[in-house]
DNA sequence: AACGTCCTCAACCGCTGTAGA
DNA sequence: ATCTACAGCGGTTGAGGACGT
């Protein structure tokens, strides 16, 4: 048996706040406190139901509320609860003084939780989730600099992803080495497709029948990538067929799915484990692993490298990768 | 300038838990 | 044990502002 809306009542006001409805809540609750919700309505002269009352009251004019935006610490603790509690805003909103529960909650909705799908991130499980990178993003990006194409990254994060990306990326790196000029001339054809074409493209094709034909009498085209053996070690192992000239750069994916191509360190071999795909650029302009750099920063893009850094070096006990490595 | 689309967030809806009659 | 009222919570909505064409 439901029960029926408070407000369905004659005569009660609903919809946004008046400042003169808010001066006479205010007023009433510094003389008279809150609680009573249900009798607090009549005795302040106003024509709403008590819940409505409340929430104004926890939700806006409570004095001790914060209001603005949040910082990166609010952020980052927020990601962290959450990964923890889940959906809890109350407990969370206990966390961070002067937040609201409805606050965290729309913040959550509105940047948080599409953040974190941008950066390949179920924002449910917090696990990385590779099939929600954008994958036309990536093939947009290697045409702006296709002279750098390397998948490497990609394909060292193999066990990670979806078929998919990872036809994608096995097929483009052999075109590299075999026949750089088709790989370009078929980026470009890409391009020229609109995004939601490149996106279905991306969805409903196999890659490698979309960018050029296989040739049938190539014996070392790695067909299926997905059955080759790929340790968690530092020292996965690398197909021969990639060619040393391909050692020389590492392809790092960021959470935004964009690939960037980095020299390696000191002339090693570069780890193409899981730590190196959630990697962030080394031409990243933001710095690793220090948050305090972030507090006066206000783009998403800056918070986007920053959730980064933040999985990159701050992946918690309880985020479960497990099904993943 | 006008229009359409997207985004944000305050407010509402409806459900659950709990206390009291 | 059952019913009722209320507080609290998470999910959802829609008005209004921002932005793009």
């Amino acid at each position: 048996m439901g029960r029926a809306p408070c407000c369905d009542k004659n005569g009660l006001k609903k919809g946004p706040w008046t400042p003169e409805e808010d001066l006479k809540l205010i007023n009433y609750i510094q003389t008279h406190g809150p609680g009573n919700w249900r009798t607090l309505p009549k005795n302040a002269g106003l024509q709403r139901c008590g819940k409505s009352c409340r929430l104004r009251w926890t939700n806006y004019l409570r004095p001790d509320i914060k209001r603005g935006r949040f910082s990166f610490e609010e952020e980052e603790t927020i990601i962290q609860l959450h990964s923890l509690l889940g959906n809890k805003w109350s407990v969370i909103a206990a966390r961070l003084p002067g937040r609201t529960d409805n606050e965290i909650k729309n913040y959550w909705n509105t940047h948080i939780r599409k953040r974190l799908l941008r950066m390949g991130i179920d924002p449910v499980t917090h696990a990385p989730r590779f099939d929600l990178l954008d994958i036309s993003s990536i093939l947009r990006s290697a045409l702006i600099n296709p002279s750098l194409l390397n998948l490497q990254g990609l394909l060292g994060a193999q066990e990670l992803m979806n078929p998919e990306l990872l036809k994608l990326a096995n097929t483009l790196l052999w075109l590299k080495n075999e026949n750089p000029d088709l790989v370009s001339q078929n980026l470009q054809q890409i391009q020229a497709m609109n995004p939601q074409m490149q996106s279905q493209v991306a969805q409903q094709m196999q890659f490698s029948e979309f960018l050029t034909p296989i040739p049938n009498n190539v014996e070392n085209f790695p067909g299926d990538f997905t059955n080759m053996s790929c340790s968690n070690s530092q020292e996965n192992s690398i197909p021969s067929y990639l060619g040393e000239n391909l050692m020389a750069q590492t392809c790092q994916v960021d959470f935004m799915g964009n690939p960037t191509f980095v020299e390696p360190l000191n002339n090693a071999k570069q780890s193409l484990s899981y730590d190196s795909v959630l990697s962030t650029s080394l031409s990243s302009p933001t710095p690793l692993n220090s948050s305090s750099t972030y507090v006066n920063s206000s783009t998403e893009e800056e918070k986007d490298s920053y959730c980064s850094d933040l999985f990159k070096f701050q992946i918690p006990e309880y985020l479960d990768i497990s099904d993943f490595l």
